[in-house]
DNA sequence: TGTTATGCAATGCAGTTGTATTGCAAACGG
DNA sequence: CCGTTTGCAATACAACTGCATTGCATAACA
């Protein structure tokens, strides 16, 4: 056999350079040689690992979840054993949000793959089963008996406040304070502004 | 004078047609000649009323605005004088909401803008006036002290139901459902399960 | 030491893109 | 009736797109 090389590394580092072209100048100026170029690597490489530009688009799709994901675990491990409901809650959705600019950067490219999706319901199932785990998840964590209700309202909060944050429309303060007050509204009480 | 043709009904018809192919195909799709087939008219015409195409798209971003806001006058036109806060906001975020087929197609090429302001901020200025319009006129609508930040909260809510419901992740009986609850807990009780 | 499967670069190709340019028909003012 | 100004169509063009094809170096196996 010949030289051996780790095939799902260099897909990974292409789809890397992918997102960087996203998040910087849209998904329209996705194309195999932008892409190639933002790698570093040759347009033929590009092909090499990707047979059609569709392929390529999934697998950066796929990244983008893997990535938000990761995110999420990371910051609910660093919150140690057994935290409250709220707490868990809310580092969660912070950790999802685009407060800071590198997760400004991935948040840009998943509004452009949301758009993208909007229109190729075929490649939405992904994020259709995503929001449904995580829809579920959230109803667990809430109290009362609409906590299905009060989770899907939650979840919108937070697509919502991503894209405001996006968009610049909010500031991260407003952003989170915003969540803030939903969260006291569904834990009863104003925990938050009581120390 | 030679003769007089009415230049805005021209572009309106080219907006609309780009309108079309953007919210059946996205934006990529939409190129001069896309739109001008669309539309019905030589690629040569939409030059001439739209001496680039960054132009084109800064109309149409319009009228997808001046559509929303028109959408939003008339169903609260159709509530009569003086409503109740929590119906007249119900009314108008659900006039927004892509519910129906027709909004449903306003609302993907509303998305796509989204993506495509966010990468190009210059062109974000005018949505950052609605929603900070948007914002000031909801607190004023809702109770207690924190109206500000409530009403931060709930025009996120709203738009992530949007996206939601444009991707399919929500069928329109959960985000109202959802949005039904989020009322409930602004307004105190629960007044929308009791008659 | 061949042989061969593989990694990758280069090039070609047909089609599309945005924009500039040109040409022409028509309508009004003189 | 003529000239000018406008509305619009057609074409040209360079750049770019995704994809197919070709060629070649290299590394592992026989």
């Amino acid at each position: 056999m010949p030289k051996k090389v780790d095939a799902l590394e260099r897909r990974t580092r292409i789809a890397d350079a992918l997102m960087r072209v996203a998040a910087e100048q849209g998904l329209e100026a996705v194309s195999l040689r932008h892409v190639a170029a933002a790698a570093g690597v040759s347009a033929g490489m590009v092909q090499h690992y990707f047979r059609t530009k569709d392929e390529m688009m999934r697998f950066a799709l796929g990244v983008v979840r893997d990535r938000s994901q990761a995110r999420v675990t990371a910051a609910v491990a660093r919150l140690g054993d057994a935290p409250a409901p709220r707490e868990l809650l809310r580092t969660i959705i912070t950790a999802v949000l685009p407060l800071d600019e590198e997760s400004r950067a991935d948040g840009r490219v998943a509004l452009a793959f949301l758009a993208y999706t909007a229109v190729r319901p075929a490649a939405a199932s992904a994020l259709h089963e995503d929001t449904a785990q995580m829809t579920a998840f959230f109803a667990g964590l809430l109290p009362g008996p609409d906590a299905d209700r009060a989770a899907a309202g939650l979840l919108a909060l937070m697509e919502g406040l991503g894209v405001y944050l996006l968009g610049g429309h909010y500031p991260p303060e407003q952003a989170l304070a915003a969540l803030d007050a939903h969260l006291d509204l569904l834990f009863g009480g104003s925990p938050s502004s009581a120390p």
